[in-house]
DNA sequence: GCAATAATACTCGGATAGAGTCTGTCCGAGTGTCTGGGG
DNA sequence: CCCCAGACACTCGGACAGACTCTATCCGAGTATTATTGC
């Protein structure tokens, strides 16, 4: 269960992004070079957040991406959910149904209305996911800036002047 | 990111292992005909639970698994652990120290002994993560089979009979 | 000098290969059981 | 009848392929810029 290194990309690029003024755009190709990772791939991540609504695209000379909302309605739900997708980690295959052992719990754990009930397994294991779920939703990217700020509060500059600069 | 199916295996047959007589052994071959699943695959989750501790096996005819304790002490997280592995989900590549980008926390987010101090980012996503570990190691398996018996008091019967008959 | 136009360079976006991990299978080492023979 | 030895059948354990997802790359569609040409 590894978790894709793209959630670690576009988290950063997020963070990075909010240092650029309002209306300028940062191309792919940049934050890659900024970071030293494979730029069409890094472009690939960045698409599944556009697709999410986190940062919004432009084509063209002066093109790029730029945050489609402000850091604090961006939470880390957000993007892993961008990235990773919606699906949950632990998936139930309904294994207690199948073979001869689903015989037993078909009288008696099956619902009348023919709609089974959830396996305590998948149950005990989604409420424990749904914790790490809710961690994440509670944290903003905001949140995040604002720890690195306080440890650095001229990082900020320094990154929006070498993203924004036009030659490399 | 996706669990290993293995995971709900595993938890399956702890619980079925539970309503065995102590000191009886099911064979994998056995457990696997019960969920209707690969025999020789099932087998080698079995084997990371052995390695774990939580079941002991045994050889030869008359062998098989069983509990190596209680079900009390047998928590999700331990079988988690146990088939994924002790590594985290989200891995962090400090891809802020490499590249231009670099160079500009170097100087102010290094401590002074060398050691860096860690992502804020990685951090955010370890507390996420540790809070989802915290809910499966606080669940034991013998909560998952309080639920069950609630729901059906005598399949633990049913499957008791089943796994130790000794023709299939 | 100014405007319209065509060529251009640059960007994202999706389609296309390669690597690593999860899933599934096979065979060998080891052990308890059963059968046959001897005392 | 009881004990012992040998063969046997059964189990786990680790080594060996196949499938799927993640990683990485390439090329095409579209757009703002820029140079050129005509007025």
């Amino acid at each position: 269960m590894k978790m894709s290194e793209g959630v670690e990309w576009a988290l950063h690029c997020c963070l990075s992004l909010s240092w650029v003024d309002a209306g300028e755009a940062v191309t792919a190709t940049k934050l890659a070079a900024f970071y030293d990772l494979p730029a069409a791939y890094l472009n690939k991540q960045l698409q599944a957040l556009v697709r999410a609504g986190i940062v919004s695209s432009a084509p063209g000379p002066r093109g790029g991406f730029q945050l489609a909302r402000g850091l604090e309605e961006i939470t880390l739900m957000d993007v892993v959910s961008a990235i990773e997708g919606p699906r949950s980690a632990f998936r139930c295959t309904d294994i207690r149904h199948r073979g001869p052992g689903g015989a037993f719990i078909a009288a008696s754990e099956t619902s009348a209305g023919g709609s089974r009930i959830p396996c305590a397994i998948a149950q005990a294991m989604r409420a424990a996911e749904l914790g790490w779920r809710k961690h994440l939703a509670a944290q903003t990217i905001a949140d995040i800036k604002t720890v690195i700020e306080d440890r650095s509060p001229n990082s900020g500059d320094d990154i929006r002047h070498w993203l924004t600069a036009r030659s490399s």
